[in-house]
DNA sequence: TGCTGATTAGACTAAATGGTCAACAATTTG
DNA sequence: CAAATTGTTGACCATTTAGTCTAATCAGCA
């Protein structure tokens, strides 16, 4: 049932399954797409849908735990390396941000946002299971947020100040730049993201010492 | 159509389906909401609600448009008042939505965010009416925060700033924060916007002076 | 009182949707 | 090859849903 340990046929169909109902609750909303939306972009009948996954719910948790490990998870272990200056590891992943979402909005006119936001604010009073996932998730992401805080801390490379307020803050600016530039539909706004994240942490004038 | 000029019967039932519209995508989510739920809510059989509303997505503009009429333009006009300090007008507020959502949260153990960012992340993709409300409110409101940011920097209450940028800041942390207290489901987050606020903005030490 | 137009009730239709099932296909092992 | 295991198919069912239509009600006015 997890594996084919040796015997059955082999199939990709949960992998199409899973990328189909990220791109279209990202593309649209979480709400909006039906199984057969899915099933019909991921090119797999609904019997094999049943054969996966119980339920919409059930594949979207399995998709997000499949999109962090297979995608957010190393992207961000290497733009928050311990070997990249603090500040010039949000700086990266910003940047990062910004093309992505670029592409996503050149390629298809829409800016879509963060897939993980828009679907956990739709979700977390209704699905008990997804909003939990998507927590987990949050709450991965943001360790990286913070290390990178406490070390810019110990590097003297921002002005002094409570890093766990920095964070959320931190954090909240980001996501709030990304939600707005996807009901914007601008894709500036997250191109201004990295000086306004510089802004709130206020780096050192001329400090980039290494402890 | 419009009103009553005269004769007939009188109702309203019309406010009563605006209202059980916007609670109701407030609290779950508008795609999880059907016209029958609406109704139910609203206590008004479909016959009604297609007699005053074509659609879904037009009972919700209508609704948006009524929201912003009769609650947040009256409430953003007292507390952006030009007789209260500029600053004092962003704490005033942020208390009002920290006493309002934790008067939600109290009373169905749900923080519900934002039911225009919500909305808005949710139907921009795909309801072109819809999003266009939701954007003309976001505009209409963010006048309140540059006047008082542009206020602020005039007598002298913040550290000098582009006020653009500053308010692009403003608005998407108080949004991130509102979204992410939705979704972990945390009241207190929306208790310590304030000082996120005020430490964004950096107020100048003592100055609380007058032009 | 009875007229007039606003509003309501609720039955009804067609389509969309979630979910099931048993037969069929591919692949590996013995 | 045959069994065992895994994956696929498409028909099928019950329910939900958006949307329509007609007859009935109601409020104010002449």
């Amino acid at each position: 049932m997890v594996n084919n340990l040796g015997m059955g046929r082999t199939s990709d169909a949960k992998e199409r399954l899973m990328a189909a109902a990220l791109d279209l609750s990202w593309e649209q909303s979480y709400g909006a797409i039906t199984i057969d939306d899915i099933c019909q972009r991921a090119g797999v009948k609904k019997g094999s849908f049943y054969y996966f996954f119980d339920s919409k719910s059930d594949l979207a948790v399995a998709a997000l735990e499949h999109l962090w490990v297979h995608e957010w998870k190393p992207a961000l272990d290497a733009q928050f390396s311990s070997s990249v200056e603090p500040l010039r590891r949000l700086t990266d992943y910003l940047e990062s941000v910004f093309a992505k979402q670029s592409a996503a909005h050149f390629k298809g006119g829409k800016i879509l946002g963060c897939p993980i936001c828009c679907l956990g604010s739709e979700v977390t009073t209704q699905d008990e299971k997804l909003g939990a996932k998507v927590r987990e998730i949050f709450g991965r992401k943001r360790r990286y947020f913070e290390s990178a805080i406490r070390d810019a801390l110990a590097e003297g490379a921002i002005e002094p100040c409570d890093p766990a307020e920095k964070v959320a803050s931190l954090a909240a600016l980001i996501e709030g730049v990304i939600l707005q530039s996807r009901i914007m539909n601008d894709p500036q706004l997250i191109g201004r993201l990295p000086s306004m994240i510089l802004d709130l942490l206020r780096p050192k004038a001329l400090a980039t010492a290494k402890a």
